[in-house]
DNA sequence: CCGGATCCGAATCGATACTG
DNA sequence: CAGTATCGATTCGGATCCGG
């Protein structure tokens, strides 16, 4: 294993030993959205070969960044430790540097829906939010559906994606001010390249609720490309 | 190539395949000092191969992150673009993730120059040293020789170590209030797990200068092993 | 010396299949 | 559901070599 190391006496080595290698970073990404086991893990990075996905898990768990966790009465998951954790300001640091690198989805690309509600969470604005009107955003991405309840400066996301509706009743919370489908351009929202309006009818469908909160939704949620928000 | 790709239409994904390969970032880390020529970044990360490290630098040129500079007279050097550069915090961040996991130094694992100024900007508290007053020191840790020059909120790190002395006059700038040889140990005094005190003839061996300022050194650099400072 | 390119064995990764 | 096992395709690591 001695071969592994970067031979270096540093944190950045360190770290880099620990959650540096392929893929690990993007499993803590999921796990940062809550414990996941390890079938949901499988899907929702779809192109990790499950021998690697094992590996890593047992890396991480070695390393202090991730724990296995029983279940009552079936299964078991996997959950960040608190170390673990303090890495959601990182990731969320290499998910905005990398956003202005994303060009348009290759042919393949999947959009998960750890991955929108980390990316969601990523480019929320708590203090431009906390002056606006509480108020739920539907989206649909893809096969993915997320809910976006903000409230002040409290952001809370909901996949109801793979979720088989419950029998009685309708999805939890309440009805959404906006709903909407969103194709990859929506990046332009994010980013402030696409005005709001201009969005709708082509990226964007709104399906349900007022259009003009579409607006209020690039103001609540932005990415600013160039470095400037740091 | 598309077997290399994660697959995902992510920020955190597309990040990871500018700067997530093995190597990327300790490049980054080490062109963060300054511009550096492909033998310098040989000399700091001895233990790259010279395929890797030729690779990695044409993947960083082809993501934006690193430029080419052919030197007027002789030679040519990699420097960080913008873009590059936008990445300090997020290797700070990192550097101070991996702190609180490094143990006590392998066989074999080296200290940088760079690295170690790395690591001395990365604990720097600016609030703190701006209501201290202006100090030199000089710190030898293993065979490399930094200088940090800390004035207000600011601080500049030199490296004195592979410097051939200038045939009149020594080295530049004024000489160190407090010059010591630390080992390893130092790590103990960043994360204040050891009291400046106890350090003394410890882990660290006073050369010249008033002893007392170690504390000041101290409370200049700081690494909170818990996460408590983000 | 600087800035790599080349070659080769060892380790890892990726894809698929299989099992308790 | 939660992984092992297997195996070819890549990549990594170490060393050497080469043109300026």
């Amino acid at each position: 294993m001695a071969g592994r190391s970067y031979g270096q006496y540093c944190g950045v080595s360190t770290a880099l030993e620990l959650v540096g290698e392929r893929w690990a970073l993007l499993i803590v990404r999921d796990l940062l959205v809550g414990p996941r086991r390890y079938t949901d893990l499988k899907q929702g990075l779809p192109r990790i070969p499950t021998n690697i996905l094992a590996t890593r898990l047992k890396e991480l768990q070695a390393g202090g960044v991730v724990r296995r966790v029983p279940l009552a009465h079936c299964g078991l998951v996997y959950e960040l430790t608190a170390y673990g954790r303090e890495l959601e300001p990182i990731v969320q640091a290499l998910g905005r540097w990398g956003f202005r690198s994303m060009g348009d989805p290759e042919e393949g690309d999947v959009v998960t829906g750890d991955s929108l509600t980390m990316a969601l969470r990523t480019a929320f604005r708590p203090e431009v939010a906390a002056v606006l009107p509480p108020t739920t955003y539907q989206m649909h991405v893809g096969p993915v559906v997320l809910r976006a309840r903000v409230a002040g400066a409290d952001l809370h996301v909901a996949q109801l994606t793979p979720a088989a509706p419950p029998v009685s009743g309708p999805v939890p919370g309440d009805a959404p001010d906006l709903e909407f489908a969103a194709g990859p351009g929506i990046r332009r929202v994010i980013s402030g390249e696409l005005t709001p309006s201009v969005a709708i009818g082509d990226v964007v469908r709104v399906i349900s609720g007022d259009p003009t909160l579409l607006e209020r939704f690039a103001l609540t949620f932005h990415i600013d490309p160039e470095g400037t928000s740091t």
